[in-house]
DNA sequence: AATGACATGTAAGAGGTTACATGATTGT
DNA sequence: ACAATCATGTAACCTCTTACATGTCATT
């Protein structure tokens, strides 16, 4: 491990606020969903190695009947290597829609096989955009005490948009597949 | 390897038309680049596995002063294989977008550094919109002679519809980000 | 003179996920 | 009774990308 996005990504979850491995698996599933994803297998061996270089420190909260809590936090060197990685050009976006590539094969499988994965999709979609109507609303309450969340709020108008324009074309699509003669 | 997308990916492309691999890394690139990726890393490796077990063909054309070309066809038994795949529910979506994630932390930078991760991210997608568009066109007259790029097509406009979405949400950003106080 | 298209391929490694281990507490 | 939430962590594995190797021909 060395460069990876994970490390970024995680460091800029806990510059917002101090949290644990499991409070930021949280938080990136439900605020970054649509655009970045994580797994424990990658939080913790990177808290700890963050740790070790001095980007992050961390406060062991003791907890009763379950592991105690280590709560991380954000150094000065840690915001430093955080804003330099912001100022680089970023990488460009890669998708991955599996429903998508078994839409381009349609012709193989007979027409309600394929409706059945827009019909899917859209659905997936339907209730990320729920979730993403409800964060916003969190959001916007939570900036009238504090600006720091007006960055986070503007990727979830993204997420909103991509996720309309998802729905649309799902529609759009079922229709032209059941008008096709 | 045993059972990637990779696979079905370049089984569904050759079941189209024969193809060699240098072919099949460009019709991915060009049609199915809003959805879906690879690498020859893994194109040529997978095309002599899928023939080793007879789900495609080769047939060598021989090429002067150049490698010769391996043009790839699908078999019945590739067929078959290629269906159970599409009859079966499709995996979720996963999406990477840095520049996003940028934006998320964006309070810890000039505006100017984050307008600028934005300004990039319309421009790559107002380039893929414009190809899109292109790409449309060139279907919806292949379309008049032959049905099966239906299929190619519909996937098509679901990327145009992500690309709009994408360059309406950067603009509105934008001008969110210059009015913030 | 340089770039990009044509055309195949491999080795190494980055980056990531999954499944497992452990177990109390709270909600339905 | 069952599932979800809380909370940490690791080992094995898989997928995929990158960089390299090799070389011609056509275009700018």
């Amino acid at each position: 491990m060395k460069e990876s996005i994970a490390e970024y990504g995680i460091l800029g979850v806990v510059s917002k606020e101090p949290m644990s491995g499991y409070d930021i698996n949280k938080r990136v599933r439900t605020r970054m969903g649509a655009f970045w994803g994580i797994s424990y297998g990658q939080i913790y061996p990177t808290l700890r190695m963050l740790e070790k270089d001095g980007y992050i420190t961390k406060k062991v909260v003791i907890n009763e009947n379950r592991p105690n809590r280590k709560v991380y936090s954000i150094t000065d060197k840690g915001i430093e290597k955080l804003q330099e990685w912001l100022l680089k050009p970023a990488e460009p976006e890669s998708v991955r829609i599996e429903a998508l590539l078994k839409v381009a094969f349609g012709e193989h499988v007979p027409k309600n096989a394929i409706i059945k994965h827009i019909e899917e999709f859209k659905i997936r979609n339907v209730s990320k955009l729920e979730k993403a109507i409800l964060l916003e609303k969190e959001l916007k309450t939570q900036l009238k005490k504090n600006e720091k969340y007006f960055y986070s709020l503007l990727t979830v108008l993204l997420g909103k948009n991509m996720h309309k324009a998802s729905i649309e074309w799902a529609d759009n699509a079922m229709k032209l597949i059941s008008e096709q003669i």
